[in-house]
DNA sequence: CTGTTAGCGCCTTCAT
DNA sequence: ATGAAGGCGCTAACAG
């Protein structure tokens, strides 16, 4: 009852009068057909409007031309940015995405590793989720190890120590310090860091470079001005919020991504604090938000493109068996708008 | 070369002293099967971490339970909204999702379209592109009901003559009313509307609405207050413009989406007109944007779960041969936020 | 309850 | 250049 209809190369096969092996050859290309009969298939493949079976391609062929891609929310413009790319990368390799949100969700997620290896992807990307968390449980190491044994998985911007995957990372260090760089060179001294979560390894990086380049340039790192709530506008407020409340506050804030600048900055407004008069505020990941949200939030750019194709190149290296980097690193660079400016002492 | 590894169903029955097909009913829990043997097989699938193939299930059972969805992008809100509801709709039922960015481009939207039917998709779910088009091209229609004699296609918010396909829409007619209420209510007389691209069908239904509930009203209906230059921020500031430069400008302003309000607000709040007191501004769709971005904008919401849900449900019961509506409303609701108020006599 | 067998739709040797 | 045949991994009769 639920089949399905089904003109397959038989029936192109007998009504051209022809073998099935001959339909697959026009199909495929796989060698050459004479001119009487191939006409005749053509004009079939094209009267009932014939799709091959992929399936039943892929099942012989051991392989699938699917690939991947996991992630924790596509409702991030981080990640439907990179997906886009990422797509449209595959897309021309001949290769067709599979999407999956994992809703910031640890069993989903596995589930949906289980899922794309049983419907013989090719390869995976994975972002965000497990390969973020600074101690993974064990749990979730042996759930990674037993999916890439099954199948090509490349890291973007993430690691699991004893797990032997390949990494594509963007050098967020290297924004960070720029971006430090930039505050301290407009006379900024005192500088906090909100957002983000402790124990993703994104937070957790941002936040040791970002105390390692302060204490180089000798300047304060004050803990409470380094708060962590989450990744999101709602977090972005939250934090803005704890800093309004300290006696002492600093002149500028760097926010682990841009939904959590956007936050801060309504808030510090909503306080009567002008952006970037009374403070700085700088973004991370320059999506298109960051452009449009006034003030305009000078941002860091992980290079999208650049990211997806060396992130698709990897992978599809791997499924042909070739020697790949263990880890790439794309540059990063800063998107200067006009959230930051001159620190004049008051 | 490209092979992969290959645990199956036979090298776990012959390990078990089993026949495959017993190896089958345990997976598939068809059939009792007892206890020595179950256990056996049952560890052996531990022990390889077998996941059957399910491009072979599918092949046999002729239903793949995955589920295409055709979107034109994801980067914006309103579709990584939907996407989401659609996919967690669509697990919950045991179906996952192949993802397809058309990226508004029409030939990529009819690759798609054929890459899904030979993968074998159960359905597909279509969003925006060619079923927006008020008057489509021959070939887009043909292409369409080309795919329709293949699989079953549910279209949101779209619609083709010609084409019999069903039919989940939001009633955005009766979102623009009750905006139009609200903003008459506070006292405005004239008022604008702004965005989307003529020849879509969602715009040229919302103008339509916008001029019938004016007239009806007995307000003025001035042509110059009625601009579309496209869907993007950009789009909103550039028609925001446009009405700048009228000798005469309504006094609210409805969009047609919240990207359009964003860029219109940027563009009246640059010229220093103040929102809501000068000028009140309306967006569509309620995407999380509409929220965050200062003022907060009123903006009509579509019941994204519902939505996602009704879709989902009407897709699945297609795939099953049972009868469904052939066009399904589902209501929508405004949110007030601070964009709008009074109007009050300067 | 369990093994044998055939076949889902396609592709690729292997002969012809 | 073309046809016949086997097999990709799995499931569902059909016997036993």
């Amino acid at each position: 009852m639920l089949k399905k209809d089904g003109v397959t190369i038989y029936h192109i096969a007998k009504e051209a009068k022809v073998s099935p092996a001959t339909v697959s050859r026009v199909l495929t290309g796989s060698a050459n057909v004479r001119e009487p009969a191939k006409s005749r298939v053509l004009a079939l493949i094209n009267k009932y409007n014939f799709k091959p079976n992929v399936m039943a391609q892929s099942l012989y062929l051991k392989q699938s031309k699917m690939l991947g891609i996991i992630l924790p929310d596509i409702d991030h413009p981080f990640y439907s940015m990179i997906v886009k790319q990422l797509e449209s990368q595959a897309l021309e390799r001949g290769y067709t995405c599979l999407l999956c949100n994992s809703m910031q969700n640890f069993s989903i997620e596995q589930a949906y590793l289980d899922n794309l290896i049983s419907r013989q992807v090719d390869g995976i990307v994975f972002l965000g989720g497990r390969i973020n968390q600074t101690h993974p449980t064990e749990e979730l190491l042996t759930g990674m190890n037993d999916s890439l044994r099954h199948v090509p998985i490349v890291f973007v911007n993430g690691k699991m120590d004893g797990v032997n995957a390949h990494t594509i990372r963007t050098d967020e260090a290297s924004g960070v310090r720029r971006l430090l760089d930039m505050l301290i060179h407009h006379g900024h001294k005192t500088i906090g860091l909100i957002g983000g979560v402790v124990g993703v390894s994104s937070t957790d990086e941002k936040i040791s470079v970002f105390r390692e380049t302060l204490k180089e340039k000798r300047l304060m790192v004050k803990e409470e001005w380094i708060h962590s709530s989450g990744y999101s506008i709602e977090g972005g407020e939250q934090d803005a919020m704890h800093l309004l409340h300290l006696d002492e506050r600093p002149t500028a804030v760097m926010c682990i991504n841009d939904f959590v600048a956007i936050g801060a900055i309504k808030m510090f407004r909503k306080f009567g604090l002008k952006v970037p008069g009374d403070v700085s505020v700088t973004g991370f990941d320059d999506t298109y938000l960051s452009e449009h949200f006034p003030p305009g939030i000078t941002s860091v750019n992980h290079n999208y493109q650049k990211l997806a194709k060396k992130t698709i190149e990897t992978l599809i290296g791997l499924i042909s068996h070739e020697e790949q980097e263990k880890e790439t690193i794309i540059p990063t660079y800063v998107t200067i708008r006009n959230s930051c400016e001159e620190w004049k002492q008051p």
